[in-house]
RNA sequence: GGCCCCAUCGUCUAGCCUGGCCCAGGACACCGCCCUCUCAAGGCGGAGACACGGGUUCAAAUCCCGUUGGGGCUACCA
């Protein structure tokens, strides 16, 4: 704290929901700027509006933000727990002259407001109660008439926001009408607080999203009457929903919670949040934590809006989730598979190289952990159907049936049980019989598996051992008799009709 | 309405500041081919963009102006 240069930054949500995909940007691009520059990274919780906040958003903001990795150096602070802190600097901005009680009640100015809309005049409010004298003043108090208290907008002056994403943005103070700083529940507004807390806790940069571009003259204003420094400022371009449209729930999932159930990995979700308005200037897109960490710079960070992409996140997930070490993964396997009701403890223990191997025969094929706990689940559990598409494309030869036995019989002598093995003996049990190697190969398949895809058969049947392999080729056999039965009555039917 | 911001393939973007190397590069998605027992992964290839109009200049995606479009703010929400 004693370095004047040392960087602080803070991240600071208010807890009306769940954390969601735009504000986890934001908290990565200030965590990232803090780590670059051996920084502080300070959680603060802006919960100053009693009705909205709830403690559940907490800590689903503060669970999110662990599990991205984010993690912070100072707080979580609660501005609620604050609130004295925000009187007294309304107290010194009184006595500077900067800030006035208005007893000017809401319904009252929002009238003259409508009014002035419809008859398409411009109209900022300025507040009539600016020039009440300090007996008047005094009088209103001890009536206690309900009131705010606003800041006195000074006249004809540019503020000018210098900001690293946008470069200088100048606004004119005629524009901007006398804000309320506190309410007349006496709880301070956002603009006073977050201004405050940022002045009391030596906030040097302040990384938000660009929503927050047309408030920062308003804070600049209450800086310059508290003669604080103004911290310097980096406005982040919004994320938009495929129409366009600001992100909402109506977009679908755009939880970082929701993503973390579904089984995307942090990595590739801060992976790509990261290159939703920033970029390193090359061609480069899949980043370890540390590499952006050395490459983030607030002045690569674009300025024009960004539509979010699941199907590039999906992809992303689908990078890290085939390049991480099957070790890396099996924690969150195996929940997702306890979920599924078909995780066995010995996966953990002396069945765990086989654990491993059945991550890696699915980790190229699975977009996320959940896709992978699916993919697996035939592997561990009984409990499987033939899928119909299956069946379709490839139970239909009547030679089926005796392919299939003499292929069971052929399994039962391998020796060893290796995928080359395997490959070897049905070959040729299907040139002895001059069949197709496919179609054994899609028949044991469904046998094996219930689907029509899965990663090379043979590894499949390596992995699943040679008696649950008999035991699923008989389930298939039992099926094709059945069908053989169903297909003689037929045609003795057919024959006597 | 007012104020502010933004504008390159469907999407994320590189290039723009410091005009020429750009009849615009990469990635996702899409299509085709290869690999192959299927599906992924991977490899190769294809289609696809400088919003529009004026300037400035020998030369503009890049600079300037305007138009259009999108977004934000305009709360006793943050």
């Amino acid at each position: 704290m004693s370095d004047n240069n040392e960087v602080r930054v803070r991240f600071a949500p208010s807890p009306t929901g769940d954390l969601h995909v735009g504000g986890a940007r934001t908290a990565l691009f200030n965590w990232l700027y803090a780590r670059k520059h051996g920084g502080t990274f300070v959680l603060r919780i802006e919960d100053t509006d009693e009705q909205r906040s709830n403690e559940e958003s907490l800590e689903g903001i503060l669970e999110a933000l662990t599990w991205l990795g984010l993690e912070w150096d100072e707080g979580p602070i609660q501005q609620a727990d604050r609130l004295e802190l925000y009187s007294d600097y309304v107290s010194l901005l009184m006595s500077s002259g900067h800030a006035y009680y208005c007893f000017a009640s809401n319904d009252s100015i929002e009238e003259a407001r409508n009014a002035a809309q419809e008859s398409g005049e411009n109209w900022i409010y300025r507040g009539a109660d600016r020039d009440l004298s300090a007996d008047e003043v005094r009088e209103k108090l001890e009536e206690e008439l309900p009131h705010t208290v606003r800041f006195k907008v000074p006249s004809e002056e540019s503020i000018v926001v210098n900001d690293i994403v946008h470069g200088d943005v100048t606004f004119e103070t005629e524009n901007i009408e006398d804000f309320v700083l506190l309410r007349s529940d006496e709880r301070p507004t956002y603009h006073l607080s977050n201004v405050v807390d940022d002045i009391q806790m030596g906030i040097t940069h302040v990384i938000r999203g660009a929503d927050h571009v047309s408030n920062t003259p308003k804070q600049i204003l209450v800086y310059k009457a508290l003669e604080a420094n103004v911290p310097l400022f980096a406005h982040l371009p919004l994320i938009l929903g495929p129409d366009q449209k600001r992100l909402s729930k109506r977009h679908g999932a755009t939880s970082i919670n929701i993503f973390r159930n579904k089984g995307y990995l942090p990595g590739a979700v801060v992976n790509y949040l990261a290159l939703l308005g920033w970029s390193p200037g090359d061609d480069r897109e899949v980043f370890t934590v540390p590499d952006l960490i050395r490459e983030f710079t607030l002045e690569r960070v674009n300025s024009s809006n960004a539509v979010f992409d699941v199907a590039k996140l999906g992809w992303m997930n689908g990078q890290y989730i085939s390049q991480v070490p099957a070790g890396e993964l099996r924690l969150s396997i195996r929940e997702a598979l306890q979920i599924r009701g078909c995780w066995q403890e010995e996966l953990d223990m002396e069945r765990r190289d086989f654990f491993f191997a059945l991550i890696e025969l699915w980790q190229s094929r699975s977009r996320t952990i959940n896709d992978l706990a699916d993919n697996v689940t035939p592997f561990l559990s009984e409990a499987f159907a033939y899928q119909p598409d299956a069946l379709k494309e490839h139970i239909h030869s009547k030679d089926l049936l005796g392919g299939v036995q003499a292929l069971r019989e052929a399994l039962m002598q391998v020796d060893p049980w290796a995928a080359d093995e395997i490959e070897g003996t049905l070959r040729e049990v299907a040139a002895g019989l001059d069949m197709e190697a496919a179609s054994l190969i899609h028949a044991l398949r469904l046998a094996l598996t219930g689907k029509k895809v899965s990663p090379g058969l043979f590894e499949v049947v390596e992995m699943m051992d040679r008696e649950k392999t008999r035991s699923r080729i008989d389930r298939l056999l039992r099926y094709l008799k059945k069908l053989a039965d169903a297909r003689d009555k037929r045609e003795t039917q057919m024959a006597r009709a």
